[in-house]
DNA sequence: ACCTGAACACCGTTCAAGT
DNA sequence: ACCTGAACACCGTTCAAGT
């Protein structure tokens, strides 16, 4: 890659998640290539779909999420504060801009979707704190850990979009915990 | 309302509706008002707002929202299965189109949206549901109705985004009606 | 090899002119 | 009072011309 070539690309990955921030995951690409200071053309060759450049980025946001589940993993507690806070933990990763929450989680069952290596490493992180579960006997056995994706993701989804405090998720994630555990 | 006025307003949400059932809630207003054949401006009168269409297309649905939670309380067996079936009817019910759970499950706290009044009659009888399981005693108490819908319509939020068929939506509900049943 | 920016397409929205 | 459709704005996307 030319030098010219890899500052354009990061600079636009830098500019895209201050934008995407902003204005949420729908904000105009032409903007982010204006304060960018590329031509649209550029993005393009970059980025040919908007999810290129989500999943740019989103590179260093996979060793946040391997990190979280470790340490979900070493909290002390009962069971079901440990799946509690790997759930509020969980909504938090995938809640990193308007419109996320609803994106990474309806990519999970997608095998073509641009952003599936992201989405792999956030089910096998929360695949590591289910089969802990697991082991302990505590969990229902009839649900699938793609399932507990959704079930949360969808949780974070309407929060996103409804714009919802931490103190208003919670008793939700507490119905969806509460059902998993038996 | 003039005749023409009012002939060109029931075209319009008759194509509407056609419309947002095959493309979705996103669809191109400007299809609608080429096979209603009225002019932009026309729809525009009319519906200012792409939701002022989307509550005028609901008009019929409120009878449906009524009668099927008349129906889920007749409901002959336990407490659980009564449960379980309304949460289906209901993720039916707002699953009209694509882009309709996610729409109205975020306008069900939003006391400006233009199709507040839909999302009260589906309050309304969601409460309606829950009272009576209230009532036999079977149903956790800090949990707020409102928060009920969010979760189930964070379920059909998901199942419409990632296309999911009423077999993977129904473990997802199981877990749902479970955390909330004692 | 990469960048630029004009050009095109599409769509939402407005409004002057018409009936 | 209502309708029409041209016009404008905005944005995604492409590509010929340039370095």
């Amino acid at each position: 890659m030319r030098a010219d070539a890899r500052r354009n690309y990061d600079r636009i990955v830098e500019v895209a998640r201050e934008v995407f921030r902003e204005q949420g995951y729908d904000a105009s690409l032409d903007e982010v290539a204006k304060r960018a200071g590329v031509g649209p053309g550029t993005l393009y060759r970059h980025f040919p779909k908007r999810e290129n450049l989500l999943d740019a980025i989103m590179q260093s946001w996979v060793d946040r999420v391997t990190e979280t589940a470790d340490k979900a993993l070493a909290h002390e507690g009962t069971d079901r504060d440990l799946l509690l806070n790997w759930f509020e933990q969980y909504v938090g990763l995938i809640s990193q801009h308007k419109g996320a929450p609803a994106k990474l989680t309806s990519a999970m069952g997608d095998p073509d979707s641009p952003i599936r290596t992201k989405c792999q490493v956030l089910a096998e992180a929360n695949d590591r704190v289910l089969e802990r579960l697991r082991q302990d006997g505590v969990l229902r056995e009839d649900v699938e850990p793609i399932q507990v994706c959704r079930l949360v993701g969808g949780v974070a989804t309407i929060a996103d979009s409804s714009e919802l405090d931490a103190a208003a998720v919670r008793p939700m994630l507490e119905v969806v915990a509460d059902g998993l555990l038996r």
